[in-house]
DNA sequence: AGCTCTTATGAATCATTGA
DNA sequence: GTCAATGATTCATAAGAGC
């Protein structure tokens, strides 16, 4: 919750572009953390992205240069992305960029892992449903900032209390929710105990009425600027999308930036931004109602 | 559970040495499945396995050689792995070796996540717990031998609720299809007590009484084993430590062959082979205990 | 308010058909 | 023959409606 002083002096920017080019605008050391999930290789042409594998990495590492650039020493990278499967094998595009990223100076930190647990539906003759996206963590020095008690769990007795009346289904769950910290739950449960979190992220994605998709839950951006920013700081999202990133941050009091190459992306995030920031001034005004009325 | 005839027929052998050259005395395509956890690379030499990160590449490449030579062309390797923080920064052996198992003409058809669901405690100021591993899925070919039916877990309970009534939704996606598929599929999901799994595996890590430690739960093996093989199938572990592979691939029914470097484990396997051997007679000799009986 | 129940849909992938 | 489009298959979640 922020008062209206403090989100007045909160920015949230979107721009229209090229990373590559928007990003020549904005000085060395700016950020503290860069997230994103960028448009992932595709075979096919003509799809958002449309980036071929073979020429990923060529393509990813001039921005990846500039996300180097505008990002603070003490900050963090974070890239959501997965390989796709191409003729029965999954691509190695991915592998092949993050020694990439290494060779250009990057410090491959950590490999997160977003559980998806509602992942899509499918069935095929040689392989699962694919439930888990890579969220690998990249820095420029091995000293970095990292608050990990703003993203500690509560946890209860719950092992002697509840555990033997729950299905195997419940139990993981459990775990879930103890594993990421979110979960609507779980603000209810006395506050015994926090621990922290793992490497491993449970998260469903979202697949509400929304008429428009996001790649990702905003729990997981949240997660990752509560990980690696204090409130103030300033995240950018290079690729955007719909605007989810810039979204998290401004709730969570972060200043960012967001960029995307499709203009309907970039007007969809700007409404998106919009929209929150209506509805976090409002309960703003809500929790100050009484004394904004006396003033009048 | 098996009777004893079929026992009898099983064989679980365990060979002291380098699996490099232990395998030169198998036939081609005799395996169906090797499942490995290999000694993990490690900067201090001293080490079980005591090879550098800078030439586990170089190391393993010979030996993947001999277990894609004894694997029939059906069949599929699993390589749990993880690599190691060193310095700071996660190695980058493991996506070396991926790209180098590849050029040995392997493919590489998926990538599994073993979620450790009780990790090792711990606290470090720039990362949380490690609480994954990798599963590498290697196959010869596109089409190999997989019984998803065989790892198919229990529902979660929504579909009690979900099928009293078929949502407007359903109707259209069945509608969208040809002719008489509407009803065909109502019976389908009124049946369906199971759902098959993810590439996601919860399993926990084991911490029972033994005074050794496996680096993995039995429950691994199993899974792999059987979803990628049959009753009478035969299974390879090239570094089985204290045998947890074969034990996993006796109880369900599968030949085994373990092979170890360390006579210390080798020789540890084979208890551990045969303890659980027993253990299975015993099962084996109460259930058929009547019939026993009565012919002696 | 706090339940239960309904409903849409999600960075999927393979096999088949069509250009 | 290569490449692109379409259909078939499938599970768990959360928003929203109803009570």
């Amino acid at each position: 919750m922020y008062k209206r002083s403090q989100m007045a002096a909160l920015k949230t920017d979107i721009f229209h572009g090229d990373c590559l080019d928007v990003l020549k605008k904005f000085p060395d050391g700016k950020f503290d953390l860069v997230f994103t999930s960028p448009p992932y290789a595709d075979r096919r042409k003509h799809t958002y992205g449309g980036v071929k594998p073979e020429e990923y990495v060529e393509w990813f590492l001039p921005r990846a240069a500039e996300f180097r650039r505008v990002l603070k020493s003490s900050g963090s990278f974070v890239l959501n992305i997965k390989e796709k499967v191409e003729d029965g094998e999954r691509h190695t595009f991915v592998l092949e960029l993050i020694l990439a990223l290494r060779k250009q100076g990057w410090l491959w930190t950590e490999e997160y892992i977003w559980h998806k647990k509602n992942c899509h539906p499918g069935k095929w003759p040689n392989r699962f449903r694919d439930a888990w996206e890579r969220c690998l963590h990249f820095t420029r020095e091995k000293h970095f900032k990292m608050n990990q008690e703003a993203v500690m769990v509560p946890m209860g007795d719950w092992k002697e209390k509840r555990l033997r009346s729950l299905g195997t289904n419940d139990i993981v769950r459990f775990q879930s929710r103890v594993g990421s910290g979110f979960g609507k739950n779980i603000a209810n449960w006395k506050d015994r105990e926090r621990a922290y979190p793992s490497n491993v992220l449970h998260l469903a994605t979202e697949c509400g009425n929304k008429d428009h998709s996001a790649a990702f839950p905003k729990s997981l951006p949240e997660w990752f600027i509560k990980l690696f920013t204090d409130a103030g700081d300033w995240v950018l999202d290079p690729f955007v999308g719909s605007g989810t990133t810039c979204v998290a941050a401004q709730e969570l009091g972060r200043n960012s930036i967001g960029i995307d190459i499709k203009r309907e992306f970039s007007e969809l995030a700007e409404n998106e931004v919009e929209s929150a920031t209506m509805a976090l001034m409002e309960r703003a005004t809500k929790t100050n109602g009484y004394h904004k009325k006396n003033k009048r």
